[in-house]
This record gives structure tokens, sequence and C-alpha cells, in this order.
DNA sequence: ATTTTTTTCTCGACAGTCGAGAAATTTAGT
DNA sequence: ACTAAATTTCTCGACTGTCGAGAAAAAAAT
């Protein structure tokens, strides 16, 4: 409330809403915009005509009149207003996404990621390479190209494109904006890939409960662990953010972890960590660097049949789970969580620990456990995250542009 | 953004803008407020003028011209325009102040509460009783009285005036709108305690650094443990919330905690775990109700001359509130961590302690050891918080009614 | 008395939203 | 073929808001 109201700031709010809910359910008439925003028809007219002559938004073809009256015209945004980027950083891949304006996929392809840990410098530099080729191949114009949205695991700066901490590259930091910046005009926004899946996920229960609708938390379960909260804000938006949940202390002085720290809660769920109890080495030991899930998987299986000490590695891994998540909802309020990630494979054997890591403290005693629920598909909903919120800032973005530049 | 802006809007926020800037920096004129708020002069005479004509405020008295030009006139809250209740709950008292609306403390009294558990009925009726009591020593008229804030220790829900779960009722819930509702208009709102703490020193914090200041964290010690988090929100306002940080879960089947957790921070961190450890009573006892605070002035005198069981105790409750610290840390960005409450009288004795659990976590070795400062005078800040939240609602509530009532 | 300086108020321009009704355009009925 | 009904879109005038510029007010300095 520090800063001032003016009348234009009103008609970019109404313009933002207006493209939102075109977003939200697809080519509109008048009629229904209206109905959708609570605005008047008069309003949506100026509204719309402006977005139009801005050629932000077009008519669509006339489709077969259904019913009587005067048909109605559907707006829908002009594919070819902007375009969008997504880049996809995993551990063994990175995935370039073409996208136009109305969030359709163009292009698309996958570049294996080079296991040199020689990293940041060399790997801003394929980043740099793929942002090109994808270009090239579309033969759009760079300058068209509005946004470019990057994602991986770890520790995001929340106001910069920094990736801060990454179990990829630990704590080299790269900055993807000092790296693209002069190449690109393009704005640069890096978010944490559970963080993604947790707006993903929050969209839909949105769209299932509306106004009920108050937080959830995804959890993803890997080689390293992820939390990404999204909760509904007072004016009706979504603030979601990704705490540093798998580097959490779980227990102090306790086993090594990846990130040198000693008693982290990855030191325990974690694939490496997992894999560590069931061959009962010291927890001291410098953690493998990478673990191939056929050996999880043979694990599993063993536990599966009962064999006690690689049934007790998921029980552990899904304790500190429990106790994490816990802690978590100390510092919240009660929010329904869904798991996602590879790990939720091996759901059956963590989840008797986790219900037990959670019972284990005075919220869920109190309030009852927590909704728990799998997400499978983790790699739909983190690019769905990525279209969510990178065309929302397109559609800021393109408004606040507009007023000014006029045309 | 889903719901729509209007220009009557507009009006409303500035107008809530204009009644803030007041609060802030006292009594202003025109020329004043026009710079503080960047609304031009013209508005400001609008409206100025709207909210003197609805009795809101008022021109004051000319005081001696300084400089020569036409003088100021300086506008100032009206008094008698309304009034405030702010009710204390605290472990042995309740405290009762009446407010007026320019924020100017006009009666107050403390009532001794019965320790009788027998509870939230009866106390309920003795905050009845209170409240009519402060009126009537008063004489002012019960519509004058626009909004009664109350704090306590424990758990409150965060949308109705609902204490869920209090170190003093336990889980007999008390819902204050229900005990209220019928005899008074006025609104009712219910604040944890040290959340007001935070919202306090957040506004101490941003005074000084200005848009500088990000967030902050309250950490009040005593015979419970409470922690209060404010967050600048992205347009300039305060987001505060107050997790159910002395009952987050310290360490699996740990010591056994008043609420019947096992445990708790608290029950390492509270002032009859620290009493329990020193004493060397098994962990699984039941803690003592009440511990006089001449005892552990007793413990802590030992434990300064080096009396090693003694200096333990506060050892190991600084240690349990270091690792809280560093999940909460794990969960939000970096904040500066205010202490206060009786408990910082041992702080000598707790720093280490705090410091080193701090430091056990992945967070701290990365960002570094956060600021600790011991902020005195816990009772001041509590009434502040009060003043801060509760007069800013009162000046909400008067602009929307005012739009719609009109004069 | 006049000028200077500072503050407050007022006026016209401009931007935005809204409700009502006109205009447009199709289907149904005769 | 023509008219009536239905439905959507567009347009106009009223209202509310902010802003900049300049007029009016009021005291000190000359």
């Amino acid at each position: 409330m520090l800063t001032k109201s003016s009348t234009e700031l009103v008609r970019q709010r109404n313009s933002v809403l207006v493209l939102a809910t075109l977003r939200r359910h697809g080519p509109l008439a008048h009629t229904e915009i209206s109905e959708f925003t609570r605005l008047s028809s008069a309003t949506i007219s100026a509204i719309t005509a402006d977005l139009e002559k801005a050629q932000i938004i077009e008519k669509s073809e006339q489709q077969p009149a259904s019913g009587r009256g005067r048909p109605r015209v559907l707006l829908r945004q002009r594919r070819d207003c902007g375009y969008l980027i997504v880049v996809i950083i995993s551990s063994d891949a990175v995935q370039y996404s073409l996208v136009d304006y109305a969030g359709k996929l163009i292009d698309r392809f996958s570049e294996q990621r080079s296991h040199d840990p020689d990293g940041a410098s060399r790997f801003t530099n394929s980043v740099r390479e793929g942002l090109l080729r994808i270009l090239a191949r579309s033969r759009i114009e760079q300058q068209k190209v509005l946004l470019i949205s990057i994602s991986s695991k770890g520790l995001v700066n929340s106001s910069e494109p920094v990736l801060v901490w990454s179990p990829i590259f630990g704590s080299d930091q790269i900055d993807f904006e000092s790296a693209l910046r002069p190449e690109w005009q393009a704005k640069i926004i890096l978010d944490n890939e559970t963080l993604l899946v947790a707006a993903a996920l929050g969209a839909h229960e949105e769209n299932v409960k509306g106004a009920d609708f108050r937080s959830l938390a995804a959890l993803s379960l890997g080689h390293s662990i992820g939390l990404g909260i999204v909760r509904r804000t007072s004016h009706g938006g979504h603030d979601v953010s990704a705490p540093n949940f798998g580097h959490m202390l779980h227990m102090a002085n306790g086993g090594l972890c990846r990130c040198g720290t000693r008693g982290c809660i990855e030191a325990y769920a974690g694939f490496y960590a997992i894999l560590r109890t069931a061959f009962e080495v010291p927890l001291d030991t410098i953690p493998a660097k990478f673990v191939p899930l056929a050996e999880l998987d043979k694990i599993a299986a063993r536990a599966r049949q009962g064999h006690r000490i690689s049934g007790f590695a998921f029980r552990q891994a899904g304790l500190a789970l429990g106790n994490g998540l816990s802690r978590m909802l100390s510092l919240t309020e009660r929010m329904p969580i869904a798991i996602t990630g590879v790990g939720t494979r091996y759901y059956d054997l963590l989840r008797q620990g986790i219900e037990e890591g959670l019972g284990q403290s005075h919220v869920v005693r109190m309030e009852g456990m927590p909704e728990l629920r799998v997400a499978a598909d983790e790699q739909n909903l983190v690019f769905e995250g990525h279209l969510n919120r990178a065309l929302a800032v397109i559609d800021e973005d393109i408004v606040v542009a507009g007023g000014q530049g006029g045309d």
C-alpha cells in the first residue's frame, strides 16, 4: 500500500485480467469475457479494441453460427505476437522448447549434458548454442522472442536469474542474465523445477476447487529432493516459493550429504542415501556422484520381498521426509502434499515412513495427517508450470509496454 | 489478479495511503502529504476534503507560522473518530488498553488471571467483563469502539479470531467472535503475540532502512517459545505470520513437551525444559506446569559460575533453537533474527548453542550466519504491534465504509 | 504599500468504467 | 420474401478519478 494508484493502472490491471481469462478459457467472445471478468461490456469493447490495435489479440475466423442472434466473434491471442523459449535443465540433459504466444509448442529438442565437472562456463556456452539452434530451426526473428524461461533443480535467487546452488554445479553460481544478455534482449527468468510443478498443480487445483483452494506443496523425489509451495494471495494471485528443503537439517551431525554438510534430509532420502543405508556403508562416507536407477530398483525389489535392511533404507528415507514435512507444516498452514518425481515408484516403500515421520510432530497430531497424493508425469507438470508463469509474465510486460510504446 | 479494478478502488487505495502516511509521519501539511505519497496536490485536496467532510481528519489549530509565505495548515486524524481496545493476554494477567483513533492511550488496567484450569468459558466471561469495565470507566459510547485487537501466545486461526491452541488453555479452542458478537459490533481481530513483536520490529526496520528492508524474524523466549516473521510484499505492504515454532519437531522421540508430543523445540528450550535438564530429571517426565523465574535465575547463576550441568541445560536449549531457526531459514530467505522475551536475560548462556545449532545446517554454511540481535522491552513491542496493525485495519474499514455510507 | 515567497485551492483536460440503448446479424415463423 | 424475435457487439453520455497549471490566500521582507 506504499505506492499510489491511478486510472492508467486500472486499465493495465484490467487488460491483464482480460488476457489472463483468455488464457484460462481459450478463445472467448466479448460477452463471455465480460461474464468471466465481471467487467461491463463497454469496458471489454474498449480494452479489446486497444489490444487488437496493438496486435496482441485478433478476431478469429467466424465459426458455424450456433443458435440464433448475431453470431459471436471469438477473440484469441495472436500466435505471432511473440515467442517463448523454455529451457529445462535436468541432471542428464537440457531440453529446449519453442512456444508461441498462444502457448502452442512449435519446436523441441533435447541435448545430452556432458558429465564433465568443468562446469559452469562450458555449460552456459552450450545453453547459448542451444538457444541459437532452436531459433535457427524455426526461422523466427530473435527480437520476437520475448522471454526465456529456464528451470533447474537447486536453489535460485528469487529476484535475479542466478542459480545459487545446484546438485549439478554445486555452489558454482551460474548467472544467466550476464551469460545471455548482450546476445538476447528477451527477458530471462529462472525458477526451481519443483516450484514449477507446484505452480502447475496449484493451477489444476484452483480450476477444480475455485476459491476454496488455499495452498499446496509439491515434493519431488529423486537423486535430490525438491519442494515447492503455492499459496493463494489475498488478491487472488498465486505466491509460489521453492525452499531449500532437500538440505534442511534433518538430524544434527547426521549422515554426510553431497553438499558437504551433515544431516541434510537428502542425506537420508536422496537416492544415493538410500543406497548407502541399504549397503550399510558408514554414514560419513562421501556419497556416490551418480546412482543408476536400476541399482535402486534392485534394492526396492529386495525390500518388497521382505529383505530387512533394504526395507529399512526406504523407511529411513520416509522418516526423514516425514519429519521434514512436519517441520514445514509447523511453519505454514495445513496443506495437501503432492509427491512427484522418479522416486514415486518407491512410494509403496516410503509411505509408512513418511506418515510415521509426520505423526511424530505436534501439528500433525493437532490438525491431522495432511492429504498425501502422488502426481505422476513430473516432466509435463514442469513444462506446464513454465507456460503458466512465463505467459503470465509476457502478458503483463506486453500490456505495460503497449501502453508506453503506443503504436 | 483475479479481481477487477475500478476508479473507485483507486480513490479508496489512495485515501488509505494518505491516512497511512499521516500515521507514519504525524500531522502533515497538504504539501508534505503530496511529497510523501507522490500524489499531485490537486488529488490531495480532493481526498482530504472528502476525509474532512466524513469527520475522519481535521485541520489542526494553526501553529506559529515559521518562515514566510502562506502558513501551512496541518492535517491530523480526529481523535474522536473512533476507538480501539487492545487486549493482551499473558500467562498471569490480561491487560486492557483503550486507545483513540490518533493512537493515543486513554486508559489502561490489568487483571490477574485466575490459575484455575476450568478454563475457556470462564475466561471469555472475564474478558467480556474487562471490556465492559474499560468502556464504563471512559464513558465512551460502545458504538464508537471500532475494533477490539486481542493477542495471546499460541496458535491462531489466520482468518477468524479463534485461538486454536495456547499454552494456557491447551487445545480448548476459544472463539472470540462468537463470545463477544451479540454484545459488541466492533470488528474483532486476534493475533499471536510474537507476530505483533515481529510487526513492530519490521516497522522500525523499515523506517531505518527504507526499501532495503526485506524481512525479519522475532524469536520470543520464555515459558514457551514464539516466532513471528515479517516480509515486505511486492506492493510495499507487510506480510506477517506466526508459525507454530515452539512445537516444531526438534528431535524425533525426544523429550516430552507440555503439549503431549515428544521432541518439540519447547521441550528443550522452554523454561521448564531447561529446569528439567539442569536437574537431570528424565526427559519423559511430565513437565512442571509453571516455573518460577527465580528458579531459573538460580540455574543461570550456577551456569555462569561454571557449573557443568547447568551450563549444559542452556546450551542444549540453544542448540534446539539454533537447529529450529536453521530449518526455518531453509524454508525462507536469509533474514535477521531479533530475540525478545524474558529469556533474553539468559542470552549470554544461550548464544553459543544457538550459533552452533545454526551452523550445523547447509543454509547457514552457504549464506553465512544470520544477524542475531536482542530486542528488549517485549511488552512495548507487543503494544506497538497492536497499534500498527489495528489502526491500519481501522483506516481501511473507515475508508470503505465512508465511501458507501457517504454523507 | 509593494514585492516575494510559500501554501492551498480551483479549473479544465484527460483517462477509465458503467448502464442503456442503438446497430448488426442471424434464426424462426408466416 | 418478409417480418419478428433473439442475441451479440458497438456507441454515447454520465460519472469518478488524477494531473498540471495557474489563481487565490496569507504571511514576511523590502
